[in-house]
RNA sequence: GGGGUAUUAGCUCAGUUGGCUAGAGCGCUACGCUGGCAGCGUAGAAGUCAUCGGUUCGAAUCCGAUAUACUCCA
C-alpha cells in the first residue's frame, strides 16, 4: 500500500465513524506561549481540551505535521542514528471532545489496524497504565484492560508505569492514562530467541510503538494535584511513517516510499550509496529527515533565524549540512537541490510545498552558503588555536568559545583535533555549556499560578471592533511572576473592547476604572489558547465590582492607520512588482509598520516611489472600509482575498476590503483610508534570500518626520545665511574646504620645513648627541610631524619639545633616534614620565617617541632645563 | 528572553599589558614597460577606526549605553 493510500484510508475510516476531517494545522504555533511548534496531533485542539472554545464537531480526525527536537527519545542530536525517530513526522489522529470514550476508542483502533490495514494480530502488543503509588496515588486503568481483553490475549497486554502510560500536556492542564499499541516486525527466528513482550519500550528498531490512545479524564492544577474533568476526551496519535513501515513490510521508516526517493536523490547528488557504510547511512538519514523539517517549516512561513522557532529550524538545517560536510564530503550547497523531489512526492498532500518551492530552495541555499562560510572561518580560528597551544590538549574554554561565539560545531572540532593528534577537554567544554544553560534558564524563569475564578463565564466576547470602552466584570485572574517583569496579573473579562496581539497587530493598552474612581492600567493584551488576557501590574482592589474598561484611543487609532496601510502596501507590491509577492510576516505597531514579503531583488528608487504613490493615491481616494465578519473562506477567496500559508483559518472568516484590496484579517482598521493622511516608506532591506522588508510610517509619524526634516533644513539654511539653494551652497563649501585643506597641508609642510631648518641650527652636540630642548608653538600633531621630520635628517637626535596649548594645559614630547635609544638605553617614555611631574601630569610612549600632558605650564622651563641631564 | 563576539580604506582583513606619525592584499586612478591567459613596475587617491558618553596627559585599543551583524542557550 502506498503511503498516500495509507493516509487516505485512515481518514476515510474515521470519517465513516462520524468524524469531521480537517486539514493539518500550520506547524508553527502562534497562539500558545508554551510551545514553539506543534509537537503532537492534539496541540492544535488544546483550547478545546482547556474548555476555551467549542469544536465544530465533537469527533475530529486529521493527519497533523508535527515537529519534535527534544523529548523522551527525540533529542535532535540522536535523529538519524536509529531508523524510527524523526524531527518532522505526520501524526494520524482521532479525537472525541466529551463524546465517545475508551470503549469506542479502543475498538476502532483495533478494527482499523487488524481489519482494514490487515495487520497480523499476532505481532501486536498493547500497554495499559498500571497505577502509581506516588503523590497522585492513581489506580490501575482496569477499564482499558477489560476492554482490551476482548480483542487480544492477556499475555500481550502489558502494564506500563507513569512514565510510559500516563500522558500530560505540560505541567498543568488536562491529562490521563494512555494505552499504547506496539508492533513487533522482527523475523520469526529472532522472535523465537527473544520474546516480543520483553522488548516493548526498550528502543528496539523493530519493536516500536505505533499508536497512542490517551484517555483524558483529569486536570492537573498548579499546586500539582489532580481533579476529575467534567468531560472526558479521547486523544490519539499514530506515527504515520512507522505505520508505513509496517504496512510496506520494510524494517526501517527510511525504506518506505516516504523517504526512499529522497534518499536515492541524496545518493545521486553526493555520489554515494545508501546501505554500504554505517556513518554515511546515518548522514543520509539525517539529511533526508532534516530536509523535510526545514522545507515544511519554511512553507509554513517560519524561516531560519537566530531566535525562537527560527533558531530551531536553523539548527536542524545546520546539522544536516554538518553531516554532509563530514561524512559525504559536500563542500558546496546541495540540500536545496533536494527540494524538487520532496515537493514532487509530497506536494499533493501538502500543496504549500509545491506553491513555495522556489522560496524554500532560495532560503535553504542561502543558509547553506552562510554556514559553509562559518565553517571556513572556524577552521582558520581552530588552526590558530592549535598553533598557539603549548600542550596536546585544547582547553574546554577555548573549544567552547569557538562553538558559542563563532558557531563552529563541537563534533567537527573534535574530529579535526584528533586528525592532528590533539585532544580536547570534553569535561571543561560541558561545564561551560552548562553554565550558559543555567544563565539562560535563570533569566527566563517564571511561575504561573492557577486561575482564580470569580464568575463562571467561560466565553469572553470581543467587542473591540465596534467599541473602545465597555462596562465589564472580571471573570478570572492569576498572578504570573517572571524575572524580567516581576509580578504581573492577568485578567479575563466577561467581554472586552481590548484587541489582543495577533495578525501582526500589537495588543491594546488602556485602563480599568472602578466606581470609586480607582484606575488600573492595562499594559498589554494577548490571546492565549483562545482567551483574551489583559496584563496589569497590580490587582484591582474591588475585584467583584463592575469596571469601565477603556482602550487607549490614540494608540489604537495610530495602529489602525498602520494596519490599513499595510493592506494597501500589500496590494501596491503585487501591483507594482508582480503577483509573486506574498506576505511573509508583518508587524503593526502604533509608531510604524513592518512588512516582509517574497521578492527576488532589491527595490529600485522608482519602484519604492511608485509603491508610495500607489498607496497615497488610495488614501486620497477616501475609500471606505467594507467589513464582512462572517463570510465563508470559499466565498472570500473567490472575491479575491488571499489566504496566507502558515495561518489557521476557520470555515468562516472576516474579510476586510478597501476598494480592490481584500484580505482575511482579524485586526482593526480605520473607517476610511483618508484617516491615514499620508504613507511614507522609511526603509527597504533584505531579511533573507528572496525575502525583502519594508518599514513605513503613516499619519502623525509622517507629520513628525516631515516637520523634523523641515526643521533641519531650516537650520541648514539659516546657518548658510538663508541662501536659496542650500544644496548648491554646501557643494561649493565642500569644494572650497577640500581646496583649503590642501593649501593648509602645503603651508604646514612649509612651516615645518622652516622650523626644521631653525631647529637644525639650534642643535647642540652634547656627549656625541645632537640635543635640543625647546618650547614651540604647535599643536600635538604639528610637534609629532616636526619631530619625525627632523628625525629623518639626523641619526643621533635627542629632542624635547614643550608646548602650552591652553592656560592650564602643558605638553611635552620627547624624540630620540631609534638607534641611539637602543645603543645607549635611552627611554623617551621614562624622560616624559619623570619630566611630566614638573607640569603636574604624566605620560609615556615607546623608547624613541613619547608624549606627556599636564596642567601646569609654568613647569615647562624647568623641564626643558632638566632634559640634558639624561645625556650624562 | 539571556549570554558571547564583531564593527578599521570600495572589498577581505592586520593592528599583542593604552603611546609603533593607522597598515597589508585585492580593487581604483595616473604614468611607464609589456605580444594575449588575473602580465610587470612606479607613483597616487581613498579612513569622523559604527554612534554617543566616560576614564586618562593621551583611546582604534579600557569602561558604559545605543545600533547593526554573527553566534550559542532558553
Amino acid at each position: 500500500m502506498k503511503s498516500q493510500d495509507i493516509r487516505a484510508t485512515f481518514l476515510k475510516f474515521f470519517k465513516d465513524k462520524g468524524h469531521l476531517i480537517v486539514p493539518s494545522a500550520p506547524m508553527v504555533t502562534k497562539n500558545d506561549p508554551t510551545l514553539l511548534f506543534v509537537n503532537s496531533g492534539m496541540a492544535p485542539f488544546k483550547e478545546y481540551f482547556l474548555g476555551n472554545g467549542t469544536p465544530k464537531n465533537n469527533r475530529i480526525s486529521d493527519s497533523q505535521k508535527c515537529l519534535r527536537v527534544s523529548g523522551k527519545h527525540n533529542d535532535l542530536e540522536e535523529v538519524g542514528y536509529d531508523t524510527y525517530h524523526h524531527t518532522l513526522f505526520e501524526m494520524l489522529g482521532n479525537w472525541s471532545f466529551g463524546d465517545y470514550f475508551k470503549k469506542e476508542g479502543i475498538a476502532w483502533a483495533w478494527e482499523l489496524l487488524t481489519e482494514v490495514y490487515k495487520i497480523d494480530k499476532d505481532i501486536l502488543y498493547v500497554t495499559v497504565f498500571e497505577g502509581s503509588e506516588d503523590a497522585d496515588n492513581l489506580k490501575m486503568d482496569t477499564e482499558a484492560y477489560d476492554i482490551w481483553k476482548q480483542f487480544i490475549p492477556e499475555d500481550r497486554i502489558l502494564k506500563g508505569n507513569k512514565k510510559d502510560n500516563f500522558w500530560e500536556m505540560g505541567e498543568q492542564g488536562p491529562c490521563g492514562p494512555c494505552s499504547e499499541i506496539h508492533v513487533d516486525i522482527r523475523s520469526a527466528e529472532e522472535k523465537a530467541k527473544v520474546s516480543g513482550s520483553s522488548l516493548i519500550n526498550e528502543d528496539h528498531p523493530q519493536v516500536v510503538e505505533i499508536w497512542n490512545l490517551v484517555f483524558m479524564q483529569y486536570n492537573r492544577k498548579a499546586n500539582g494535584t489532580l481533579e476529575d474533568l467534567p468531560n472526558k476526551h479521547i486523544d490519539t496519535g499514530m506515527g504515520f511513517e512507522r505505520l508505513c513501515m509496517v504496512l510496506q513490510n520494510v524494517q526501517s521508516n527510511y525504506d518506505t516510499d516516504v523517504f526512499k526517493p529522497i534518499i536515492s536523490e541524496i545518493a545521486t547528488i553526493t555520489g554515494t550509496k545508501y546501505g554500504i557504510d554505517t556513518k554515511q547511512d546515518i548522514a543520509i538519514r539525517v539529511i533526508a529527515d532534516h530536509l523535510r523539517a526545514v522545507a515544511f517549516s519554511i512553507a509554513d512561513g517560519q524561516l531560519p533565524s537566530n531566535t525562537g522557532a527560527g533558531y530551531v529550524i536553523r539548527r536542524i538545517l545546520r546539522r544536516a549540512i554538518r553531516y554532509g560536510f563530514t561524512f559525504l564530503d559536500t563542500k558546496e550547497p546541495f540540500i536545496y537541490r533536494l527540494v524538487a523531489i520532496l515537493s514532487t512526492k509530497m506536494g499533493a498532500a501538502f500543496p504549500e510545498l509545491k506553491a513555495q518551492k522556489q522560496l524554500i530552495e532560495n532560503v535553504i541555499k542561502e543558509e547553506e552558503s552562510s554556514f559553509l562560510r562559518t565553517l571556513d572561518k572556524g577552521l582558520i580560528l581552530l588552526d590558530g588555536i592549535i598553533s598557539e597551544n603549548k600542550t596536546k590538549e585544547i582547553s574546554g574554554e577555548k573549544v567552547f568559545e569557538l562553538y558559542d561565539t563563532f558557531g563552529f560545531p563541537i563534533d567537527l572540532t573534535a574530529l579535526i583535533l584528533s586528525e592532528k593528534g590533539f585532544t580536547l577537554d570534553e569535561k571543561g567544554f560541558q561545564e561551560e555549556l552548562q553554565k550558559q544553560k543555567n544563565r539562560s534558564r535563570a533569566a527566563s524563569e517564571s511561575s504561573t499560578e492557577d486561575w482564580s475564578i470569580l464568575v463562571n463565564d467561560p466565553v469572553e466576547e470581543f467587542i473591540g471592533y465596534d467599541a473602545l470602552d465597555a462596562d465589564v466584570k472580571i471573570t478570572r485572574y492569576r498572578k504570573v511572576t517572571s524575572k524580567k517583569d516581576g509580578e504581573m496579573y492577568q485578567l479575563v473579562f466577561n467581554l472586552t473592547p481590548f484587541y489582543p496581539e495577533g495578525g501582526g497587530q500589537v495588543g491594546d493598552k488602556g485602563y480599568l476604572e472602578d466606581i470609586h474612581g480607582d484606575v488600573i492600567y492595562i499594559l498589554d493584551t494577548k490571546k492565549e489558547n483562545n482567551v483574551i488576557i489583559h496584563f496589569t501590574k497590580t490587582l484591582p482592589k474591588h475585584l467583584n465590582e463592575n469596571f469601565k474598561a477603556v482602550v487607549d484611543k490614540k494608540q489604537r487609532f495610530r495602529t489602525e492607520c498602520n494596519h490599513t496601510a499595510t493592506h494597501l502596501l500589500h496590494q501596491a507590491l503585487r501591483e507594482v512588482l508582480g503577483t509573486h509577492v506574498a506576505q511573509k510576516g508583518s508587524a503593526v505597531h502604533s509608531k510604524y509598520l513592518r512588512f516582509d514579503f517574497s521578492h527576488f531583488s532589491k527595490l529600485t528608487l522608482e519602484e519604492i516611489s511608485d509603491i508610495e504613490h500607489f498607496v497615497n493615491a488610495r488614501i486620497s481616494g477616501k475609500i471606505p472600509l467594507e467589513e464582512n465578519r462572517n463570510i465563508t473562506l470559499k466565498k472570500a477567496t473567490e472575491e479575491g482575498a488571499i489566504a496566507l500559508f502558515g495561518e489557521k483559518y476557520g470555515d468562516t472568516v472576516r474579510a476586510i476590503r478597501f476598494g480592490n484590496s481584500i484580505e482575511l484579517c482579524g485586526g482593526t482598521h480605520v473607517k476610511n483610508t483618508a484617516d491615514i493622511w499620508h504613507f511614507k516608506i522609511k526603509s527597504e532591506s533584505a531579511v533573507a534570500s528572496g525575502i525583502r522588508r519594508i518599514e513605513a510610517i503613516t499619519n502623525d509619524a509622517v507629520k513628525d518626520f516631515y516637520s523634523e526634516n523641515n526643521k533641519t533644513l531650516l537650520e541648514i539654511k539659516e546657518t548658510l545665511n538663508n541662501v536659496k539653494e542650500p544644496v548648491k551652497a554646501i557643494k561649493k563649501i565642500q569644494e572650497e574646504n577640500a581646496d583649503l585643506q590642501k593649501q593648509i597641508a602645503a603651508l604646514l609642510k612649509e612651516k615645518a620645513q622652516n622650523l626644521t631648518g631653525e631647529i637644525d641650527n639650534q642643535l647642540q652636540e652634547i656627549n656625541g648627541v645632537q640635543f635640543l630642548a625647546i618650547k614651540v608653538d604647535l599643536d600635538a600633531n604639528g610637534i609629532k610631524d616636526l619631530a619625525f621630520e627632523v628625525g629623518k635628517k639626523h641619526q643621533n637626535l635627542f629632542l624635547l619639545f614643550a608646548t602650552a596649548p591652553a592656560k592650564d594645559k602643558a605638553m611635552l614630547t620627547c624624540y630620540i633616534s631609534k638607534e641611539l635609544a637602543k645603543e645607549r638605553g635611552y627611554d623617551a617614555g621614562k624622560v616624559v614620565r619623570e619630566l611630566g611631574k614638573l607640569i603636574h601630569g604624566g605620560g609615556g610612549g615607546q623608547n624613541f617617541f613619547a608624549t606627556a600632558g599636564g596642567k601646569n605650564p609654568s613647569g615647562i622651563a624647568k623641564a626643558l632645563e632638566k632634559a640634558q641631564d639624561y645625556l650624562v
